[in-house]
RNA sequence: GGGCUCUUAGCUCAGUUGGUUAGAGCGCUACCUUGACAUGGUAGAGGUCAUAGGUUCGAGUCCUAUAGGGCCCACCA
């Protein structure tokens, strides 16, 4: 065994790793009836996207959960793959086409989509090779892409199912439109901003008459739309006037004044405009009037914009093809010129933006295909309620159930030309078509011919579905769905979906519908929501504000593993992350600590022979260091285990640096340098050595998840390996609480308390670190001054003490500085080293802390209604406690007489 | 308007079912290059647990209100 290096040294490792786990198969996960199956499927990040740091902490924890379950002896799959994210790519695609000095539309539907193919296999892989590089193991074999063409097929057969079952249906609404990225979004894609504006109140003129309404709205322009004015039913000041005629300003229309119940008297002058084309309420007012209205007198909405927001033929000639915000201003002026503008107030209000470009939406008329929402909310919503679905932090339940009641039809058609093309062809016809030949064909496949008059003229429709119309099928989709696989059938419900509580709706909810739908099962048992990586000063990392750094400069400045430990150490369940670079120093550090403790053993083992010592066995040669730290790797163990089994990873994480940084390092190690460069016989040091790196081992096995590729460098360094074995396939120990060994615990402690007290002499009184020190010792009962004389080697290491000694006498040594532990009292000769007062202020500052506590304690037991209704085993407590207390105060005080 | 969440050391955060005078990392002070590690070691300073009530023998922990920060949903033109 050669010695490695002082520092540890991330990239050399990282890189001679990876590729030999992926090409050893250990990612791999194939069906396996002799084990029980673990399944991850990866939220498909964009193939626009590179990594963020937000994608280290989801990815790092998935990673964790698949490496724990890995070494536990689950068949273990992780499915990786990438989403083909609609809009994004699009645009990314038209800009490079912009470039180019050319755009979609010259080139046509089938060269665009080629050319979105090209850029896809160009770049669509960077976010997946980055993934390697943090060391994600998902199982590359099974890599898959929203637009390949199983999940295509799966689209497909979603799409048609639904329809069948009349979930699905098309129809004239008014959607969000985005008109610079000319297309509808749903509803969860709108976000909504404060904005300062104006609130305009607008004079209409009675026909015939010299009366006229006053109308207020933030909306001057669409008024050349308008095709009413409304105003509630029980509106005293009004009501005469419902059913005369207005004559439209600059537009010259007749438009009637109307009835709604959805009008707010208290609102401006309580009349408003209705302008059913642009405004989903106006929308709303309009269908219900023409519920009543006779045909004669039903009301069309007049679109007066284009799909870029600009004015139409629909408005007078001088307001055509205006952009919506000039021709606002335009409207407005003229109204003004004309006397038609009452008031101009500033208003602020909500405005919807596209959440891909932030444009302000319009609201838009058109032919759009929904899904009925409410049938597949109630039973995704019981499976949460009734725990079928975990989510963690639970609070998100109630986010879900809000938006479950309270759900809307999904508009999934949008007017782009990569995505999934709606499944649906028209007839278009020739003179034997008949009126059945209007209703769309939906179809697996494209139909031959139009099933009523015969016609082979059929016209697809022209919209793709909604990017999430994909997404949502991904945890079987990707196993293989609609057929019935025996990957399916094996490894799916999945296990845990680790995502961020941002797509809650857009994804979870519905992975969790469509799941419940087509497999008649949930697509997984727990959700585990990330927190938000924010910068120091609280704000969201963004590719504006410049504040998102760059997971793979941060790889290469401090370590994958470093990276990988430092956020999960930092991400607490549920709660944002205030993120910055120099933070991956706790992670390097504590790498480098590991790696140094490796170090120390490699070396030891270089020099001696190393006994083969198993975990398990009856311990040879075993003294309170080695029965101490035993018993402290199988509480550990166990209590990772119990953490990451409650998704308590951030704990888990501080479980594993206390016990590496504190127990192992700080004081095992410590100890165990005594021992191996004392003068035990060889065959004993053999055996300590052999035991430090088993419990060693041990330990990289708890880490490996957490930090991969250091601990599978330093496993394999440790002993020899055989080829193809891994740590990642090694067991992970799960600690047995059995083998808690109290007796050892309390004699450590009690060593170690002894420690710290002569460790705090030598701070506080500032002995030099390289005087030794003589040790007096004085305990009512000999056992324990026994133990510290069995233990002398430890004192001299650990606090440079050179021997020890009973002490009989009363009261304390002449020139010396004490201390009380537990039992009795031990004292540091310092003869011409000793400072009377610092030595006074120490003592005191120890015995006004003890007093104060005492004082607590007798207060309480003082307190009747303390004894009689406290637990007795608590005024048990108390009780030992005022004694110990009592004693300790006693020893101090008779030590600063003696001073 | 509805809901969620946070407020503990200079900074970032832990603190399990209420039970020692509250812990960690970073930063700070002093000392130490002792044969794994200065990306280290030892010691130390530093907190009326946002505020006000309440429940309780006992509250950082449970309840109510208030203040301040963050998030989500809805949205009256």
């Amino acid at each position: 065994m050669s010695v490695i290096p002082k520092a540890y040294n991330p990239p050399e490792v990282e890189e001679r790793w990876y590729p030999v786990w992926e090409s050893r198969g250990l990612f791999r996960a194939r069906v396996n009836a002799g084990k029980k199956p673990y399944t991850i499927v990866i939220p498909p990040p964009n193939i626009t996207g590179i990594l963020t740091i937000g994608h280290v902490l989801n990815i790092t924890i998935q990673d964790v959960f698949i490496r724990w379950r890995r070494m536990q002896g689950c068949e273990t799959l992780w499915m990786p793959g990438t989403d083909h994210a609609g809009i994004a790519t699009q645009n990314v695609v038209e800009k490079s086409l912009v470039r180019e000095g050319t755009n979609r539309h010259e080139l046509g539907r089938e060269k665009f989509i080629a050319k979105v193919w090209d850029w896809k296999k160009e770049y669509g892989g960077t976010i997946i090779l980055q993934l390697r590089k943090l060391g994600a193991s998902c199982d590359w074999e099974r890599e898959r892409f929203t637009m390949d063409e199983g999940l295509s097929r799966a689209v497909q057969e979603m799409f048609v199912r639904l329809y069948e079952k009349k979930l699905i249906y098309r129809g004239k609404y008014i959607v969000n439109w985005c008109p610079k990225d000319h297309t509808a979004i749903s509803d969860d894609e709108v976000n909504y901003t404060e904005q300062q504006s104006n609130l305009w109140h607008i004079r209409y003129p009675f026909v015939g008459s010299d009366e006229w309404a006053v109308v207020a709205t933030t909306r001057p322009e669409t008024m050349l739309g308008d095709t009413a004015v409304a105003v509630h039913p029980a509106d005293e000041r009004y009501r005469h006037l419902i059913g005369r005629k207005l004559r439209l300003p600059l537009a010259g229309r007749e438009i009637p004044v109307i009835a709604d119940e959805a009008v707010d008297a208290s609102f401006g002058t309580g009349m408003v405009k209705v302008t059913p084309a642009h405004d989903p309420n106006d929308f709303l007012i309009c269908q219900r009037y023409n519920e009543n209205a006779d045909a004669a007198h039903r009301m069309a909405p007049i679109p007066i914009f284009d799909t870029s927001a600009r004015t139409n033929d629909a408005v007078p000639e001088k307001y055509r093809s205006l952009d919506r915000f000039i021709a606002r201003k335009a409207v407005v002026a003229d109204l003004e010129a004309g006397g038609f503008l009452v008031k101009t107030e500033p208003y602020t209000h909500n405005v919807g933006r596209c959440y891909r470009c932030d444009t302000v939406i319009e609201p838009y008329l058109s032919d759009q295909w929904f899904v009925r929402m409410k049938p597949l909310a109630e039973k995704a919503l019981s499976v949460v309620q009734d725990g079928t679905v975990r989510f963690y932090p639970e609070r998100w339940v109630k986010t879900y159930e809000h938006w479950m009641t309270n759900i809307r039809d999904w508009c999934i058609s949008r007017q782009l030309w990569w995505g999934h093309r709606v499944p649906v062809w028209y007839c278009v016809g020739d003179d034997r078509c008949m009126l059945e030949c209007r209703a769309p064909i939906v179809a697996r496949t494209r139909p031959a011919s139009c099933p009523h008059c015969g016609s082979a003229n059929l016209r697809q429709d022209e919209d793709v579905l909604d990017t999430w119309f994909s997404s949502w099928l991904w945890p079987f989709s990707t196993l293989g769905w609609p057929d019935d696989t025996g990957d399916l059938r094996y490894f799916y419900p999945t296990d845990t979906l680790v995502t961020g509580p941002d797509i809650i709706f857009f994804w979870v909810a519905r992975m969790i519908m469509a799941g419940l739908e087509v497999t008649g099962d949930v697509p997984f048992r727990h959700v585990y929501f990330t927190s938000i990586i924010r910068d120091t000063q609280g704000r969201k990392m963004s590719k504006s504000l410049g504040n998102s750094p760059d997971p793979l400069e941060v790889i290469g400045e401090y370590g994958a593993d470093a990276l990988r430990f430092t956020i999960v150490y930092l991400a607490p369940l549920g709660q944002d992350v205030l993120y910055a670079n120099e933070k991956c120093e706790m992670g390097r550090n504590f790498a480098n600590k590991i790696w140094n403790a490796g170090r120390f053993l490699l070396m030891n083992a270089g020099e001696s022979g190393v006994a083969d010592v198993t975990p398990g066995l009856p311990d040879a040669h075993a003294d309170l260091a080695d029965r101490w730290i035993l018993s402290r790797h199988h509480s550990t163990a166990a209590a990772l285990n119990e953490a990451l089994e409650k998704f308590e990873i951030n704990n888990a994480s501080k479980i594993l640096y206390d016990f590496v940084w504190h127990d192992f390092c700080d004081w095992y190690v410590e100890m165990v340098k005594g021992r191996l460069y004392g003068d035990e016989p060889a065959e004993v040091r053999s055996v300590v050595l052999g035991r430090a790196i088993m419990i060693y081992e041990e330990t990289m096995k708890l880490l490996h998840p957490f930090m991969p590729f250091l601990t599978e460098e330093l496993w394999q360094s440790l002993r020899p390996r055989g080829e193809g074995v891994s740590i990642m396939v090694s067991e992970f120990p799960r600690g047995d609480r059995a083998r808690i060994d109290t007796a050892a615990e309390e004699e450590m402690s009690f060593v170690q308390d002894c420690i710290n007290s002569i460790r705090n002499i030598r701070g506080e009184l500032s002995v030099p670190p390289s005087k030794e020190i003589s040790l007096l010792v004085r305990f009512d009962d000999p056992a324990a001054a026994a133990v510290i004389m069995k233990y002398e080697g430890y004192f001299r290491r650990l606090a440079r003490v050179s021997g020890i000694r009973e002490y009989r006498a009363p009261g304390k040594p002449p020139q010396s500085a004490g201390a009380v532990v537990r039992g009795g009292e031990i004292f540091v000769p310092l003869e011409g080293l000793i400072d009377l007062s610092a030595e006074r202020s120490r003592i005191e500052k120890e015995l006004s802390h003890v007093t104060g506590m005492y004082e607590n304690t007798i207060r309480k037991l003082q307190n009747a209604s303390f004894v009689d209704k406290a637990p007795s085993k608590i005024v048990e407590q108390e009780r030992s406690k005022l004694e110990s207390f009592k004693t300790t105060m006693e020893k101090l005080k008779s030590s600063l007489e003696t001073l």
